[in-house]
DNA sequence: CAAATACGTTACGGATCGTTTCGGATTTCT
DNA sequence: AGAAATCCGAAACGATCCGTAACGTATTTG
């Protein structure tokens, strides 16, 4: 969550073990958030007003400015949840297969669920909101990022791949080239797509690295 | 250009020679372009408005609106002269060559100049403007991408990759990894990431192929 | 009960959108 | 010369959404 410290008292710091006058109500944050993503799903990001998300989820606007201070986080928490059960740790014994793995889970997020035009519009939200961008860092980038590199790591271990890979290289070219086609749609995400940008990596870091 | 089709008569198309009222004022799409790329370069896409581009160009919104049909194509206009001249089609007799050469220049463009925000901020447009996502392709991505296909087609004439190797995906891969970095801004564009981005990609297609 | 905080409603001023209307300028066609 | 077409800049329009503030009410702690 995005939640404000409150006024005066507030949460763990302080002594006093709760705070002073009435609760945030969890049912607004739940209708909010349950708003937010119906309105994400049905009309993008970029269409959806916070009135709107307001006005469906029953609840006053300042209800929602008192949480998040923009519509790209409210967006953004809305997002994670359903974002990050749909990408587990894939654990195949082999680096290809973890990658396979890995990226068909992606793709299949993106062009079969309402993940993709959340993601676009999230990642072109952050271009004009540098608070959304390092939040986007954050909470969905990094973690996705120190996942993969647990598979590279295992890769390594197993003497799959020199030690000397470059790690954060090999992670943008793997997500780049998906992003790349997401954002601009020029070719389809195929099966095929997905085995090629494998087959290109591995044989490209399966050699003598520097 | 984009300009819209006048009301009756136009252009080329007809028997007629010229067209039959006024005719637009060539010192108007200048002063708009003009305009729009100082306004782009200062404050970006997304906080650049048309009434502010009509303000400064010292003409009317109606003018504006008479040759563009959204904020992001006179945007795509105003970039594509910019950057068309900035990358050029290297020829340094090796494949590799021609990769560090064509990224250095594309992360130069981006990073030195005032590219960068504009195209990250185009990209952010088209993500909610399937015009101008179309527009894009058709103007930006795809001659660069035919460009670079060259590049490839050279390197396979030489003997130096297998004339199986998908090269759009090698595209995705090329472009995707700069792209990723420049949209997320997660890690900077050195030289070093731009040399194990062509080595990787080098080495994954330099071995025989599928 | 008093103090503090959250709630939903309503209203506000401001920005920008894309369109329309206006009087005037410029050009071609008859 | 005059009519018709098109463009020009200026101004005004209704609409939407922004983020904030006021209000009276509800809930919780002390």
């Amino acid at each position: 969550m995005n939640a404000e410290i409150p006024g005066g008292a507030a949460g763990a710091g302080s002594g006093t073990g709760a705070p002073r006058g009435r609760p945030r109500s969890v049912e607004a944050d739940r209708a909010i958030l349950t708003a937010t993503l119906e309105l994400l799903a049905e009309r993008g990001l970029d269409a959806t007003s916070i009135e709107e998300v307001a006005a469906r989820a029953g609840v006053g606007k300042t209800t929602i400015y008192r949480r998040w201070t923009s519509k790209g986080l409210l967006a953004l928490d809305a997002f994670v949840i359903s974002f990050r059960e749909e990408q587990p740790l894939p654990d195949t014994g082999t680096l290809r297969g973890d990658l396979l793995s890995a990226l068909h889970a992606w793709v299949r997020a993106v062009t079969q669920t309402a993940m993709g035009p959340m993601l676009t519009g999230l990642i072109a939200e952050a271009q004009h909101d540098p608070e959304l961008r390092g939040a986007w860092r954050d909470r969905v980038l990094e973690p996705l990022r120190t996942q993969h590199r647990v598979m590279l790591d295992r890769a390594i271990a197993r003497g799959e791949i020199p030690a000397s890979v470059d790690r954060d290289v090999v992670l943008d070219l793997f997500f780049g080239a998906a992003e790349h086609r997401l954002l601009l749609g020029h070719l389809p995400m195929t099966g095929e797509f997905i085995a090629r940008v494998v087959d290109v990596i591995l044989a490209g870091i399966t050699r003598t690295q520097t």
